[in-house]
DNA sequence: GCGATCAGTTGCATTTTGCTACCAACTGGA
DNA sequence: TCCAGTTGGTAGCAAAATGCAACTGATCGC
């Protein structure tokens, strides 16, 4: 399936915007959570309620439209006849995202004496911070970058 | 004034993640277009009206949330009496997130004929893809990571 | 069969949005 | 000076999203 073919009817709050697509898509509490647990291993319609303490129509309605939107995909369980959601490759790849408002978390939203959940690497040790860098490798900020309008 | 001293009366969806406490922050499609346009050189109370076409009660509300986050912050504009918005520094580190979401949206909100603003450096040409990687420089993902709670 | 668990759905009250209108302060021009 | 236009909001109300609790079925262990 082409990527234009499951959002022909979608009416964007902004078309041309790849970052406003992505809030249109992904941009709800509720599902970078679930996103965020699925990462972590959550598969399981209960796993998901436990973790995020979401109430289970809201659930019920984000992992249908996750579903929808590509992000999850249904595979039923090897024994039982439960169903388990997993990410797709395109639901993966929202990785970088979620590492991106974690380390945004860990320098912005906690106090000197509060600790905190970390994630680290097969080397058991946290991530490096992710820095956006231009196409010659040299570090990228607000300053040093401009939208460029599509024709 | 210490970061935690702002967020002493928040209560969070899940104090320990920091995802989930920058959800709470700034998980909100409007915060985050607002950003966006933060980012991309917007000042003024009718600058965001006009490029994310909010509602202003909305608008109002959100620029009010940003402010007390310590996201934004108020400056009195040089000539006459408009206020300018302007981010912080914790704003302006909203940078890499944004980013992320720009890239994610790129690779997978938008078909093969579609064609979208783009973001780049000084050279005029687009910023490298983010790569999470761990602490000893290899890539990181989904499978090569794990989430540890705190003590 | 019987209770427990899982995966939801339904109904209803509360909350949040979004629209429209309104208002007050200032600015520029005739 | 007067008047229109712009800026930065607030107020009121209808529509949509959310959250809670109860209910439904299907299955699993015993």
């Amino acid at each position: 399936m082409a990527h234009a073919a499951r959002f022909v009817d979608m009416d964007w709050t902004d078309a041309s915007c790849p970052v406003a697509r992505t809030l249109d898509l992904v941009g709800d509490r509720w599902i970078l959570l679930i996103v965020r647990d699925a990462m972590d291993g959550a598969r399981s319609f209960s796993d998901f309620q436990h973790r995020t303490g979401i109430a289970r129509n809201i659930l019920s309605d984000r992992l249908r439209r996750l579903l929808e939107r590509g992000v999850l995909d249904r595979q039923p369980a090897p024994s039982g006849r439960r169903q388990l959601y997993v990410l797709t490759d395109a639901g993966r790849d929202l990785f970088a995202v979620i590492v991106a408002m974690r380390q945004w978390g860990e320098r912005h939203a906690f106090g000197p004496g509060e600790s905190h959940s970390v994630l680290v690497g097969e080397s058991g040790l946290p991530l490096a911070e992710l820095r956006p860098t231009d196409s010659r490798g040299s570090t990228a900020t607000v300053d040093t970058t401009t939208v460029v309008r599509e024709d």
